[in-house]
DNA sequence: CGAACCCTTGATGGCGATCAAACGCCGTGG
DNA sequence: CCACGGCGTTTGATCGCCATCAAGGGTTCG
């Protein structure tokens, strides 16, 4: 990869209180690959080769069952992906393509697992991000076993304005058929719910959301009291 | 605790290699608590106070939101919960309460934090386990978004067929209802999908259900082509 | 023996999926 | 430069899965 990269990288919280010695060793044994749009990176059930970090571009997480696919996650630039798989050492359970053009740095899942043992701070850091990928996992859950669709999308617009502190005008990355799906609906259906959110303090135009009135949307999408302050960090 | 007991506890995967001395060290600090059926053990947004550990009984852990409730794991003995909670020093996501009279061993949060801190053993594990528990939830989540209510019964079926060891025959632990919940789907409704399993090669007595044929009910519910092989470990 | 309570079965209703068609955007090619 | 075609989005109509409402049967416990 290029040097001026590694900063960067080395500052995701999963590296940042490594021993420097050992984060080179994984850089210098990762290498930086470019992908095309709509490439797939990898499948479901394949042997977990390497830890993902995407550097540049927008990658979807998904997975298929009989005909259907759903989206799990959106991965933006910088963060990792599928670090459960690289650790347990099993198949991917959900695969992965870019979105757009992007860059990936593909850390070798084997020699990650060996400095792990070797370095507390990474096994530390290891353990906090799975944990938190967890939290994140029991909130999507909870939220499609008991909030209907146009609650999902409120909330979902009012997380993804907690992420940019608070900001009002929010720009949707990537189709809206896209994030349909992420939120376990249609295309037409999330059409249909944007719509409605006109309701409750939300303006819509095109890719560019506006929350009017916070307070309303919130008065109808219900967030989670609980919120995990440091999900923002990532 | 009593200490018939502790061997028990000693053998779960997450304290099975960490060093003796220190394993002492928080069992002598955790106590073990008996609960009647039916009692709230805490309540979403309390803060992590104790990783539990079932010893004996029943538990469910659940969620609330506006009216609705959900059931989103059933615990069963030998088994901790709320790990996720405990590593990130964050409130609870999830809600527990008894099931049946149980006795639960309350670690208390702060100590763990610190004896993994100097147990490489016990932190691997902890990863491991946390690592393991990402992808159940991964799977309950692809499980919901994209089967529908029957499908994710025969899966569940199935699955709790595998954790017998392939095992025929098997008895609901707990009350319909209860499952219903978990599955995500109305007590009506899981009624009406046990009866439509029978066409399926299923059969159901009460709280006895007799896979009587498996092949048919794999062709029916398609169950995930991969499958953590250590998670019957657990 | 009666009163809860759970499970079951049936009838109805609503949320969201599917089917269908029109609009707008954008890239290509004439 | 404009016409065309493809694709995503929007809007409308219909369908189906599942929730809700309702009632009856069985079991458990006081």
């Amino acid at each position: 990869m290029r040097e001026g990269e590694r900063p960067e990288i080395a500052k995701l919280p999963l590296f940042a209180e490594m021993d420097e010695d050992k984060r080179n060793r994984i850089f210098t044994a990762s290498f930086l690959q470019a992908f095309p749009p709509q490439l797939t990176l990898f499948e479901v059930g394949q042997h977990a080769d390497f830890l993902h970090v995407l550097v540049d571009g927008l990658v979807e997480l998904y997975t298929t069952n009989a005909e259907r696919d759903t989206t799990m996650a959106i991965i933006e630039p910088v963060h990792s992906f599928i670090l459960a798989a690289v650790i347990t050492d099993q198949p991917y359970l959900m695969a992965a393509r870019t979105l757009s053009a992007s860059r990936v740095l593909l850390i070798p899942a084997e020699l990650l697992r060996a400095v792990i043992q070797h370095d507390v701070a990474l096994m530390q850091e290891t353990m906090r991000e799975l944990a938190m990928g967890y939290r994140g996992l029991v909130r999507a859950l909870t939220d499609l076993k008991l909030r209907q669709s146009t609650e999902r999308l409120g909330n979902f617009l009012l997380l993804e304005s907690r992420k940019l502190g608070g900001a009002r005008r929010l720009r949707l990355r990537g189709e809206k058929r896209l994030f349909a799906s992420l939120l376990g609906m249609t295309p037409e259906n999330l059409s249909r719910a944007f719509s409605a959110l006109g309701k409750h303090g939300v303006i819509v135009e095109g890719a560019n959301i506006v929350i009017d009135n916070p307070v309303a949307l919130e008065a109808f999408a219900r967030p989670d009291p609980v919120d995990d302050s440091s999900l923002d960090q990532s």
